[in-house]
DNA sequence: GACGATGTTGGCAC
DNA sequence: GGTGCCAACATCGT
């Protein structure tokens, strides 16, 4: 579930590991590791310093002392835990000078990685959408000749941290259809786009992101922005603003939804 | 029990 | 640079 405002969460509940000290870590899941093996990973991280924690799309980057980074991507079913039991799912168990920070991941599709550079995934993503102008994103709009709107939210490279629940929310507020050809939404439906993302994002950070099954943060905490969800895994249901049964679709292999009534194409 | 869907990315073929 | 399809994996709902 993790998409920007939830892993905007995190970076906040985490915060309060900055300065401390990672005393000693254990991998217990190779398939969730980069580029290194578990071994070597502890000892590359074990004795530094946790000197900045950032996120970047909906990647967390904790900068060690000394240099270097631990990257981390929460996939779809990824969470880090502030202290609690290690279980079943629990791959990366991190022991600090106050404290334990737990990885768990059911489906492993997260990742940890350490970086001695700033990591090439990280560099090649695309601007923040909470940073983004509306001019910039106006133009990168009509850079794409036939990409489907939703697509390209959902492309990394074009913006960070979008994913499938808020493209639906923002292209449902904007108006606009998730087939729509991105290159032909210009002057005010771009800006009504660019303006929407900025709002949903925000709503979404506010209300500490969206609990679909179990998204919690690192103290336990669900978000409850899954209440304020107007088209997403609302398949059939009146759409809120003209009562026209909501529609569910399929665009670039993901699940899109939205009114056929408010977004026509 | 089978089947399909689930928030993600990445690799492949075209 | 696009798209479509499949892959990784565990869990839950029909």
């Amino acid at each position: 579930m993790p998409e920007l405002p939830e892993v905007e969460t995190v970076a906040r509940s985490i915060a309060p590991l900055i300065g401390r000290k990672i005393l000693s870590a254990e991998f217990r899941c190779p398939r969730v590791l980069r580029g290194s093996d578990p071994d070597t990973m502890a000892a590359g991280i074990e004795g530094r310093k946790i000197a900045a924690i950032c996120r970047y799309g909906k990647f967390l980057l904790v900068s060690l002392g000394g240099g270097g980074y631990l990257v981390i991507h929460l996939g779809m079913t990824g969470r880090l835990l502030l202290g609690g039991s290690p279980g079943k799912h629990t791959h990366a168990i991190l022991t600090l000078d106050r404290g334990l920070l737990l990885y768990d991941d059911p489906r492993q599709f997260g990742c940890f990685q350490y970086s001695a550079e700033f990591p090439e995934r990280v560099a090649r993503l695309g601007p923040e959408p909470l940073e983004i102008s509306a001019e910039e994103f106006a133009a990168g709009l009509s850079r794409r000749r036939s990409t489907r709107i939703k697509a390209l939210l959902l492309n990394q490279r074009f913006l960070r941290g979008m994913g499938n629940i808020y493209a639906d929310e923002a292209l449902f507020r904007a108006g606009i259809h998730p087939l729509a050809i991105a290159s032909r939404i210009r002057g005010d439906r771009a800006r009504r786009l660019h303006q929407a993302i900025g709002a949903v994002l925000r709503e979404a950070i506010e209300a500490g992101g969206s609990s679909i099954s179990d998204y919690v943060d690192a103290e336990g905490r669900k978000g409850f922005f899954q209440l304020s969800h107007r088209v997403y895994q609302r398949t059939g249901q009146p759409c809120l603003n003209c009562g026209t049964p909501i529609r569910r679709i399929l665009v670039a292999q993901r699940s899109s939804h939205f009114c056929p009534k408010c977004q026509k194409r």
